[in-house]
DNA sequence: GATTGATCATAC
DNA sequence: GTATGATCAATC
């Protein structure tokens, strides 16, 4: 992407939000040239356009920090790629899988819960048949678990955080896990990162992230949306 | 049609 | 290489 114009970090979540339902309807193309960048054709080599495009109009601070995106607020931005009824088109990656710590953590401490307390979801069409360019953003929403969200998230985690805790990474496939799930999260299948066995003895395996399901994503937008029946 | 495992771009 | 942003594409 070209170098952007810079927009200055929202102050509130009321300033933040404001900002993004004035970007809601309108599309991909001209929110690219806003900020001196053209929208790709598709997005086969150009994955993180749309959440790159979004940080920089909203004032998110620059991307590859480990840190929230509007580090003053406190809010993660995530845009969800939506098809024509309004279900997730796609899961949502939450974070990596930090082998090395994950079995000194507990939920209340962890990157995931950490990550999903406040997130600003940006519904974008997601129809693969819709030019890029003519793919409008949605109407934002400001999110926070409710409790019995934050439960099923919690054993989720609990579940998976155990068994990778416990050395059994390679045994987890992406089917374990009801609303949260463990998937492949690197540049290849070659990609490796220092974890540790059922023995305690450290071994090379693929790096992993922590993933929302579409049906998890599904319910937020159910319950926040009026959609098409 | 939905899901899992694999992959791509960019910043630092 | 590691972190960010995710979607692709093979398969079920």
């Amino acid at each position: 992407m070209a170098r952007p114009p810079t927009f200055s970090p929202p102050q509130t979540e009321a300033e933040l939000l404001a900002r993004a339902r004035a970007l809601s309807g309108v599309c991909l193309g001209e929110l690219a040239q806003r900020v001196g960048a053209e929208a790709p054709v598709d997005l086969r080599r150009a994955k993180g356009f749309t959440g790159q495009l979004v940080e920089q109009l909203l004032g998110a601070s620059a991307a590859s920090r480990a840190e929230p995106d509007f580090q003053r607020l406190g809010v993660e931005l995530k845009t969800l790629p939506v098809n024509r009824r309004g279900r997730p088109a796609e899961s949502t990656f939450v974070s990596t899988v930090d082998l090395a710590e994950i079995d000194r953590v507990e939920w209340a401490a962890c990157r995931v819960r950490a990550k999903l307390a406040r997130v600003l979801w940006v519904p974008v069409e997601g129809e693969r048949d819709l030019p890029v360019p003519a793919r409008r953003l949605g109407e934002p929403l400001l999110w926070s678990p409710d409790p019995d969200q934050d439960a099923q998230l919690r054993a989720d985690w609990e579940e998976l955080a155990g068994v990778i805790g416990r050395g059994g990474i390679e045994s987890l496939s992406a089917r374990r896990g009801r609303v949260l799930q463990v998937r492949p999260k690197a540049a290849n299948a070659r990609s490796r990162r220092q974890g540790t066995d059922e023995d305690g003895l450290p071994f090379a395996t693929l790096p992993r992230g922590f993933y929302l399901r579409a049906s998890f994503t599904a319910e937020i937008l159910r319950r926040n949306y009026a959609l098409p029946g």
